[in-house]
DNA sequence: GTCAACAACGAAAACGGTTTCGTGTTAATA
DNA sequence: TATTAACACGAAACCGTTTTCGTTGTTGAC
């Protein structure tokens, strides 16, 4: 077993200083050809690298992002991470990642334990929990700190950062608009049960697109969900107690398993209902029917929210005064027709 | 902006040495009672959390891991990111998650990246393109530096490592077994074209369970597909131009995407045709009809790998000696039935 | 009054690098 | 020949900790 080689045991096993052999290694024309080429060939045979954590100690900075989001499986989210990781690999930046779990006091404990030197800076989507408590101190004093945040999806207008979202609003909007153009009157809502922002703000766009049309709001045609659950006697008596032509569902976990209720009473989709659902992830692509969807871009978000936070991280250590400017970069969602709707 | 604060900025503030503050933090005995507590007050009031790099350089000890994975987006391997994730998070360890692609260059580079210190410990799981190529001299390098390496479900027989891995063989012997038990006589095998490690020993479980029970090999009922692909012409051809009674799958993907092209030529799953896939996922739970599907309990072997490898780093530091030693964990697939199959 | 023991603290090395600032030698210039 | 510039290298500080090993000043025992 050979452990890896340090600069000291370099310069001693070749008589020089520490200093000659860094300033070799980096082609300082301090050091005369003969002793660089010397020291270049030794460190090459002995497979040498500079220690990242002596390095970042030095620098001051460590080239890893914190990446913390609410839940790994699951696939919006999974795309995300995917754009992140990719941005920052082609930035010579690693990702560590960790998972709330939706709770707060893991979003807590993980954004501490980060913060105190692990990362050079952010990227969240906030767990179901802190959305409910309202509770942003941990971000605020990370902000404070001087550690560069970006806030994706799952965001918060009580901290000021950078942020990148879709337009849930207009998405849901159009997507009931399109439904009701092709002619749906009743056209029912399931979300998420524990207060979401995003969840809020696809209802809003429903809310407003039946309105726009003249469609009354019937409360009886929106169902509430859990965020995770098995049972679904709620849903069934949900399908069985209403007679709805159409269905927009905040996410396609609950689209599909609705979809399956409706077939299993005997709809036809889309003749009888239509179905629309966020996120559009393999699960779309394979429901049977395929399920018309929102695409919400995760794979960019990521990257975008990547390139937000490298960039303020690389402008950070330039200058140091300057005020700062935080941004809100809004994706554009796009409906991907498929078979559980008609056109 | 108030930037973190360091022991030296304590020291100054209180009028005191370096060691007096690192030692009335630890509560060491050797600082006065007094002392301590205004030490220590202080530190509260300013938030005093030592930094982790620093920490990392003194003891040679991150506490971080780093996870490689082919692919982020993969119901699997999220799965057992999340068990290694939920796992170290409970024994005070990061997870810096590295995305290979399927390529063995990625590979190669996160690892030596990570490998300068980053991290305590690798667990991975082989892309594609590094177990075509049989190429495994990184593994032995990183493995030759003393650094512990866990191998998970990719694994290959060249590298001296502990491993964790589900029993392929037997899993696929067994849902093979079981489809002829049901009456299915042309059982036909939709794997993967790579050569990956896994696929090959379903391959195998799927032949002896042909043999055993007198059922001729029939090549025209293997196909093999690309990992990842749109295209379905392929699939077509294959359902046009044979005909079977039931299909093993080495994955849920290929499982779904077949159950839709048999469903629309007509044939009735289970009566007609039955189906098996590898991967109990969401997409099994919501196909429909919901696949029978053998699980491979991601989430425990990341459990079970983490767990080894966190065994092995701590073990590491307590004794330098002795005979190292390697396992390899065989987690039981268990056969999830549902719709796709009858019993 | 002397010496040992002890309490309370500081200096310094170490982890593995980078970088600034000498310093000694040689060669070129006045 | 004296001065100086260029060259090639080393010493040391620094990043933020921990920890060993002094070094004080006080106390108690003899």
């Amino acid at each position: 077993m050979k452990k890896k080689i340090t600069l000291k045991q370099i310069a001693r096993e070749l008589d020089v200083s520490i200093s000659t052999v860094s300033k070799a290694l980096k082609n300082s024309k301090e050091i005369s050809k003969d002793t660089t080429e010397k020291i270049q060939a030794f460190a090459k045979l002995y497979h040498y690298k500079p220690n990242n954590i002596a390095l970042s100690l030095k620098n001051r900075r460590t080239r890893n992002i914190g990446v913390i989001i609410p839940d790994i499986v699951h696939h919006f989210f999974t795309t995300v991470f995917r754009g992140i990781e990719q941005y920052a690999d082609t930035k010579g930046y690693n990702v560590i990642a960790c998972v709330s779990d939706e709770s707060f006091e893991k979003e807590v404990i993980n954004m501490e334990l980060l913060a105190n030197g692990s990362i050079d800076g952010f990227i969240m989507a906030l767990s179901a929990e802190t959305q409910r408590k309202n509770d942003f101190h941990h971000l605020i004093e990370i902000i404070d700190q001087g550690m560069p945040l970006v806030l994706f999806d799952r965001i918060t207008d009580d901290v000021i950062c950078d942020k990148v979202v879709i337009n849930d609003f207009e998405a849901s909007y159009m997507a009931v608009k399109k439904l009701i153009e092709n002619g749906r009157k009743r056209i029912a809502l399931i979300t998420t049960e524990s207060y979401l922002n995003v969840s809020e703000k696809r209802a809003q766009g429903y809310y407003k697109a039946l309105k726009d049309h003249n469609l009354e709001l019937d409360e009886n045609l929106i169902l509430r969900l859990p965020y995770q659950f098995e049972d679904e006697t709620k849903s069934e008596a949900f399908f069985a107690s209403n007679n709805m032509d159409a269905v927009l569902c905040v996410n396609e976990i609950f689209a599909v398993r609705a979809m399956r209720i409706a077939q299993r009473n005997g709809m036809k989709i889309p003749d009888d209902i239509a179905f629309i659902g966020f996120t559009d992830g393999i699960l779309s692509k394979l429901a049977n029917p395929a399920l018309t969807s929102i695409a919400q871009h995760g794979e960019q978000m990521g990257e975008i929210a990547a390139k937000m936070l490298i960039e303020k991280i690389e402008r950070d250590d330039e200058i140091e005064t300057e005020e700062e400017t935080f941004r809100t970069e809004v994706i554009k969602a796009t409906l991907i027709e498929r078979e559980s709707t008609n056109n």
